[in-house]
DNA sequence: ACGAATTTTCAGAAATTTCTGAAAATTGTA
DNA sequence: TACAATTTTCAGAAATTTCTGAAAATTCGT
């Protein structure tokens, strides 16, 4: 279970990054190593190849688990727990996505919806709604949006994220068959 | 400058997630304040309505200056800087995502496209690449997706973003008539 | 050029997050 | 059931991030 240089690159590189995606170092690496290794590793080899300690690298299994983005496996005549990063760069790309969506979007529509029950008591508070408004419709509508790209399967999504500035040609297509419609 | 509830809670929870969106507490909850409240701000009175000192709201204006979200202006006869939201709603929304493709994509990007350009020494090396070129492949696909997005116009963005699962409607006018090229 | 107003800086304090390692819990086998 | 292998837990240690406040720097009017 030593890394090569390549790897060791990779992994300690994700562990940085990991912040940035939600997650933290030790996590990143454990992610990054499951990732570019194809055999399933159990949590000794996981420990003695990030040199992290056997307890950190449980409670980092227990988080990739809970953003399911590894999968148990079990080896004949084995005990140990090996875990392989789950399904396909693809799969796995979307479930970061959507985890993302739900803890960065989902707790603040909710505070917004709530707050936005509330009449307001004076002008000032008025304006203060006018604006909450605001930024309510924009998440609601990107919450919407990311939801409807989750649920695209792979083909349509690759075929819309490949458009690139074909994008608004298509839109365009769509604004005047919409508009002839009436 | 005593903040009505309503814009209390708003604010505190900006700053609770403000680590989800890439800035510390009290960035997040400047940034919130200056979103809700429409009227310019000083230094002086975001410390006292946040409680934090004047030395963190200089180093957090700064943080929002960086990230272009905020708008520098000048009241006459006052010597102080006053701050905004810099633009619509809207308009921060599209920085926020620039700024966080940029943080979040840019500098993995560059490094995978490092890795890929040295050769594998043995077969191992050469299954983390093609696991690397997989995710690399992926990561710019997305990035390209993201500017693609960030270039299209209001108009058409929010055109877009309403289609729902519409899109996949278009996608398949657009497959046919691709195909029809031919 | 001086001085008052204002902003920035930054060393150390405080708060928060992450990590370790030993003990407890669990699991599977004989 | 007993026990060895394995995983989980969690209190405290270590590392990191954030925050304060006083001093330094800057800016502007006179």
């Amino acid at each position: 279970m030593n890394l090569s240089s390549q790897t060791q690159a990779f992994v300690l590189h994700f562990g940085e990054m990991g912040s940035r995606w939600g997650f933290n170092r030790t996590v990143g690496q454990m992610f990054a190593l499951l990732t570019v290794h194809s055999e399933p590793l159990n949590a000794d080899q996981l420990a003695r190849a990030l040199k992290i300690s056997r307890g950190n690298v449980s409670m980092g299994l227990k988080e990739l688990q809970a953003w399911r983005l590894v999968e148990l496996h079990h080896l004949p005549g084995d005990r140990k727990d090996y875990f392989t990063a789950a399904g396909s760069i693809w799969d796995l790309a979307r479930t970061v996505f959507e985890e993302r969506r739900k803890r960065e979007l989902d707790p603040t529509l909710t505070l917004l919806r709530q707050l936005l029950l509330n009449d307001p008591q004076d002008e000032q508070e008025a304006g203060a709604q006018e604006r909450m408004q605001e930024v309510y419709d924009l998440l609601e509508l990107l919450d919407r949006f990311a939801n409807a790209l989750s649920r695209l399967d792979q083909k349509d999504l690759l075929k819309l994220m490949r458009l690139g500035s074909g994008i608004s040609k298509l839109l365009e297509l769509k604004g005047k068959s919409g508009s002839r419609k009436r």
